[in-house]
DNA sequence: ATGGACCTATAGATAACCGATAGGAGAGCG
DNA sequence: CGCTCTCCTATCGGTTATCTATAGGTCCAT
């Protein structure tokens, strides 16, 4: 029995497509899969949530498109982070830690 | 320089308050204050967060809320898991490790 | 040239949380 | 008794983020 997908913790989209860029430009659908991939198939960011958050973080000057050919060369827009978008990625990194904390020492009251 | 009150992380505010109460049953604000004390302050949930919680969990089945008296004799409605809600509790807890393990897998790709 | 895979994109709905605010009820004090 | 303070519950409106569903364009293979 296959893990079934994971649904995203709202709030940790950012840091997560954030994350994946740092390490390489990619398109969109490109996120989506090394997402899939990385995390050994449990993990799928939908479409309807990546793009409108890519458009977001672009307007917030996070990351850069510029339009190219994917692998299979088709028409794609590879996205990669720019300074700012390395200083947020710190920044979100540090919060996430912080409330994981925080909910980590509930879960493990007595 | 104290750490600044976190911000929920939404999604886990049900099992926070499903673990809190699972200790001991407790009163709207007594939750809240539990919570704050076991994170050693960092940790609020707002009134405004909690109550709407609250009645929705127990119009799940999830928790019971009963009326008396608080530690200073003050009307106050305290709260216990139902067995419904001790099922639940164990759900969001392994929804939770997954998602967990999931988020941690990318943020620790390289 | 037709069907299919790939990639980007938007719209509508829903859910959850926050900030602000209100108000009742007991306690202590003069 | 009457006043005020604190405790506790409660609701409203707004914002934000994600999901489902859908659409459209483009390249490739047959």
């Amino acid at each position: 029995m296959k893990p079934r997908p994971t649904d995203l913790v709202p709030g940790t989209l950012d840091m997560l497509i954030l994350k994946t860029l740092s390490l390489q430009p990619l398109h969109g659908l490109g996120i989506s899969r090394r997402m899939e991939q990385v995390t050994g198939g449990t993990f799928a960011v939908k479409p309807g949530s990546l793009f409108p958050a890519l458009h977001r973080m672009e307007g917030e000057g996070w990351i850069a498109g510029s339009w190219g050919k994917s692998e299979n060369n088709r028409r794609a827009k590879f996205y990669e982070l720019t300074k700012a978008g390395r200083r947020r990625l710190g920044e979100e990194k540090r919060n996430w830690a912080q409330a994981l904390e925080a909910i980590t020492q509930i879960l493990e009251a007595t």
